[in-house]
RNA sequence: GGACGGGUGGGUGAGUGGCUAAAACCAGCAGACUGUAAAUCUGCCGCUCCUUGCGGGCUACGGAGGUUCGAAUCCUCCCCCGUCCA
């Protein structure tokens, strides 16, 4: 156990601090940051998605982020693939790898693995899509149900994403999702993985989110969003889709104040961070440290679990 | 001082005699989620008791009375708020 080399996870909600603690560790570890993070992977959107400014970097490496264009998908298994080879790049150099996670399924992806399931086909998702908008979204549903009824079971009617998904999986490659899954995932090998949750309390969570949305704002958000709508980037592509981003660009596009939509962006990142807590609550084999990361007692508790020859159950 | 309009659960707000613990929305809480995941979706949401049941009890629609078998809904008075007239 103890030959394994390790690979250290900060994970949290948003605002808890991981980023500042994962760079804290790798100034002490001789470690570089592997971002998980759905919405950092996207180039020129970095105000709202928090992204590290390189003068905050501490001199530490940051990995998988800026990868694509805001008009390009990208997807789990894609961060899988480029997370992996980042991790051989790191081994070879003798670095400690820090995943700083704040997006639970592209960690899951990567430390368990996914299914071997096919990858989004657009024109197919095109039809189905097409389907829902003629014959409403329980029309996918029902073809689902004729598909694959376990899976028509377990999801809900009105989850057309995820129906989607499913319809996908069976159409490409004729059979039910059960199956897939049930073949297996591809877990990550060869880690001495240690795991570090961030759980403020709920309150002082909260307060932090919503004065960091202000700092974003007094730190030009708004003047991103204008400068993204000019350089072309169209209201459909993903990463307009982010929390902030949507509500930035409507006002930005009517000239109003870009001020008036704090309060709702606030909103809706106390409730993401509440989703993530919920995922991460499922997450096995997590050292729960009940503070901010950037708080010394926590960096404290978190060499310790990072450090500690054998790891705790 | 007078004339209207209005006061409903944490918020907005529907409800004009029983089907109403009270629509809807928001907020809040909890949850699901294996290739869009900062996405998408689900449940709960006055208090309380138990044999957890489309169960019982209590409290609730500004306040106090009243009418009625029955009131958030009708009547009386009072208190607030808004607009207008003096």
């Amino acid at each position: 156990m103890t030959g394994l080399p390790r690979l250290l996870v900060v994970l949290g909600p948003t605002a808890s601090g991981k980023s500042d603690l994962g760079i804290r560790l790798a100034e002490k570890l001789d470690g570089e940051i592997l971002v998980c993070d759905s919405t950092q992977v996207y180039r020129h959107f970095d105000i709202g998605t928090a992204k590290v400014p390189p003068k905050d970097q501490g001199g530490i490496p940051h990995h998988l982020t800026d990868l694509v264009e805001p008009d390009e998908i990208f997807t789990a298994g894609e961060y899988r693939q480029r997370a992996i080879k980042a991790l051989e790049d790191l081994r070879r150099r003798k670095k400690l790898p820090i995943i700083a996670a704040g997006t639970g399924l592209y960690l899951r992806a990567l430390l368990e693995g996914l299914a071997d399931a096919p990858a989004r086909s657009e024109e197919l998702r095109e039809r189905l899509r097409a389907r829902a908008e003629r014959h409403g979204a329980a029309s996918l549903h029902r073809l689902l149900a004729r598909l694959d009824r376990e899976a028509s079971d377990r999801i809900a009617p009105r989850d057309t994403q995820k129906i989607i998904r499913a319809v996908e999986m069976r159409v490409l490659t004729g059979k039910p999702v059960s199956e897939i899954h049930g073949s297996g995932r591809n877990p990550l090998q060869g880690y001495d993985i240690r795991k570090i949750g961030l759980l403020p309390p709920r309150t002082r969570l909260y307060a932090r989110i919503d004065a960091r949305v202000e700092a974003m704002m007094a730190a030009g958000w708004a003047d991103e969003v204008r400068g993204l709508i000019h350089r072309g980037v169209p209201a459909s592509s993903k990463p307009f889709q982010f929390i902030g981003y949507s509500e930035l660009r409507n006002r930005v596009e009517a000239e109003k104040d870009p001020k008036a939509a704090i309060p709702a962006i606030q909103q809706a990142t106390r409730r993401f961070a509440k989703r993530q807590i919920t995922w991460f609550r499922k997450e096995p084999i997590v050292h729960w440290l009940t503070g901010f990361g950037d708080e010394p007692e926590i960096l404290a508790a978190a060499l310790k679990v990072a450090q500690v020859r054998t790891q705790l159950p």
